[in-house]
DNA sequence: CCTAGTTTTTGGACTCAGTACAGTATCTAA
DNA sequence: TTAGATACTGTACTGAGTCCAAAAACTAGG
């Protein structure tokens, strides 16, 4: 669940590459063996590495599923925290078209190429879960700012959880379109968009002040 | 994640009670030392049974924290079946709210009982995630039998995972909302409502042969 | 060159959830 | 009584994740 950069200024023992030798490891072995036919001491030792440094890494194996998705949520989380600051509740929208613009459509997470293999096992689909909820979480963060709203407010919980459940459902259809598909950006923005007036109007209707 | 019945029509040895037994030395058990702080022996010597037992009719310790919700959501899906026969599109609105309606409000979920206490392990948050995902599936299939649509449409998965997210958002912000709150009900209909317009008007709209 | 401080890496012991399966207990039906 | 069915138990196993003390590799300062 880390992200460290790495940025080792020179004190202390050097890093080895060994983020990056796990990785490579473990999506070999995927493909080998799958996800769950995987053991972390199969990637460590083929690593070349000890398996009390692969949790220096990684929180937990089903990370090594999700990186770019990581990566694209924090992204994601930082471009909420500047619009949040300028934009109107309506760039929250355009945020999420950048980010889907902005994925490389080569890298198609891990974890989907596993799903393809076999049925999806529990611990596969629950740490995706866990990326949606991840995701539902910067949005709520966003809109409680932009409304001027509690975080646990039920129209920004509301409007959070759909939004992501709406952005999941973009991103997992076009991952099983497969290869040939058009672009996830087209996908995002069909699915934004049967939810976003109604969240939009729901917002102007509290700032008017009526109840919710 | 089984609900079984449990109705021995007679043949074979008969059930003890077994899995009353384990869920109620659970709910102690998780009082006193918190979920993370129980192991699985903990609860079936409490109970008097086998630890093999446990697995007989659990199976994974989290199911324990989600018992109302498991029935809730077989309720859902009975109803929903039946719905997806003979009613509109409308009516899956009208179960939701039916569910919230039924639901005991005394009996609120031993995870969130549990989330009070401590700061909500990442089993308990997995696990409850799982159940949305399990709504959303129930929705998806409603909605595919209603649409005519396949349950991987796009459009199909944008309305279930949002309705999910809008249903969970209800229940959590209800739950947190404490003793005195207002009933269930209301609390579901303001955020299903939210959302549920914009879905309606993206099947009409697909009804009309508009491409999507 | 030596030393002190810092960070990464390692080895090993541990807990616990979940699986597998053979064997036993308890019931019904014939 | 016996055969068949189902519920329960004991036991052994795998593998994820935690903890911690110690070693390894480096820098900076004397």
């Amino acid at each position: 669940m880390q992200t460290s950069a790495g940025q080792t200024a020179g004190v202390g023992r050097p890093k080895v590459s060994s983020r990056q030798l796990i990785e490579d490891a473990a999506a070999e072995l995927f493909i080998e063996n799958t996800y769950v036919g995987t053991t972390i001491d199969q990637i460590t030792t083929r690593a070349g590495v000890s398996r009390a440094t692969f949790f220096n890494y990684f929180g937990a194996k089903s990370d090594l599923l999700w990186f770019e998705v990581d990566r694209a949520n924090d992204s994601l989380r930082a471009a909420c925290a500047a619009a949040s600051a300028t934009g109107s509740l309506e760039s929250i929208r355009d945020v999420i078209l950048e980010l889907a613009a902005g994925f490389d459509e080569r890298r198609v997470p891990l974890a989907l190429t596993q799903t393809e293999v076999m049925g999806a096992a529990d611990e596969i689909v629950q740490s995706g879960l866990v990326r949606i909820a991840t995701q539902a979480s910067v949005f709520a963060d966003f809109l409680s700012a932009r409304g001027a709203r509690h975080r646990d407010d039920l129209l920004v919980r509301t409007a959070a959880n759909a939004l992501a459940g709406a952005v999941a459902a973009a991103w997992i259809t076009w991952a099983r379109d497969g290869i040939g598909r058009s672009p996830l950006e087209g996908y995002v923005a069909e699915s934004v968009d049967v939810i976003f007036p109604g969240i939009r109007a729901a917002f102007e209707s509290v700032a008017r002040g009526n109840t919710f």
